[in-house]
DNA sequence: ATAGGTGCAAAACTTTTGCGTCAAG
DNA sequence: CTTGACGCAAAAGTTTTGCACCTAT
């Protein structure tokens, strides 16, 4: 929102940007830093979360606080949806029409709506086979989110 | 989910899920254990944890993996949805009928669709109000776009 | 030149785990 | 009794911050 302040377009910020548009995976800071380590083998993790945060900041990147405990960040700014399995965490992007923004209910009042957040759930192919793999030794997972299918 | 492993109703799982019942904001897991001290004052924060955990597994509680790096919980464990404060990430309900699924894509092979989330962002009362008040004195947000009062 | 940015290290948080002991069923 | 649960403390993992030195503009 009205930013004015000069951003100025340093080379690690340059490469985080452009490793972030490269990828089609929503990677989490770490693996940003991780991807970026081998353009710039000096950069410091608090720099890629700072730039993270700064693009984010004037949209350049979409953050995605979705997904649970980390967040990820997705190099393609435009609105669309996503998928995150509720196994491995992983993101997916789920090529669809906007959809139908419902009505702001009532109870809404007092808040200004600036969007929506939509993602489906669900387990992905290698996360399913894992299951059905586990299902028969008994031994359930109790980690993660990943409270099983209900 | 096959539980087949019994889950007793120890004193501290019954008093956080009380508590939880109890209120309408949907607290972080340090929150309930601020609320749930108050009844047993030697509960670990690690009970809470593992109960919070617990709970949400066997559908008592609903975890609310949208809110960003912290988790939330709310003991209403029907589905419904929520609006989310970009400025102080409060989180309110948002009393309306379910959405229209929208068809799920053809992107989505491999992936099996348990349900979906969505949820309003926007900026609460507070924060506008605040937002307001700091337009004035040209502080800017460096932050996220919007990482305000708190 | 100036002030935004960087790297490093330490701090701040949130969440999970190992372990000896306790208590619900 | 048995074994799931607890409390404590320590670990693990993620994100932020202070500071002195750089470097885009």
């Amino acid at each position: 929102m009205t930013d004015n302040q000069h951003i100025r377009m340093t080379r690690q910020r340059k490469v985080i940007l452009e490793e972030l548009c490269k990828v089609c995976n929503h990677p989490t800071a770490d693996q940003v830093y991780e991807m970026v380590r081998k353009r710039l083998p000096h950069i410091s993790l608090a720099t890629v979360y700072r730039n993270l945060e700064i693009l984010s900041g004037i949209g350049s990147i979409m953050k995605l606080e979705f997904a649970g405990a980390q967040r990820r960040y997705d190099g393609n700014a435009a609105p669309h949806y996503h998928a995150r399995c509720q196994g491995c965490d992983k993101v997916v992007d789920a090529h669809m029409p906007p959809i139908d923004v419902p009505q702001v209910p009532e109870s809404l009042n007092g808040f200004f709506i600036t969007g929506h957040q939509f993602e489906f759930t669900g387990y992905c192919e290698d996360c399913r086979k894992a299951m059905a793999d586990s299902e028969k030794s008994r031994d359930s997972f109790h980690k993660t989110g990943a409270s099983l299918p209900h």
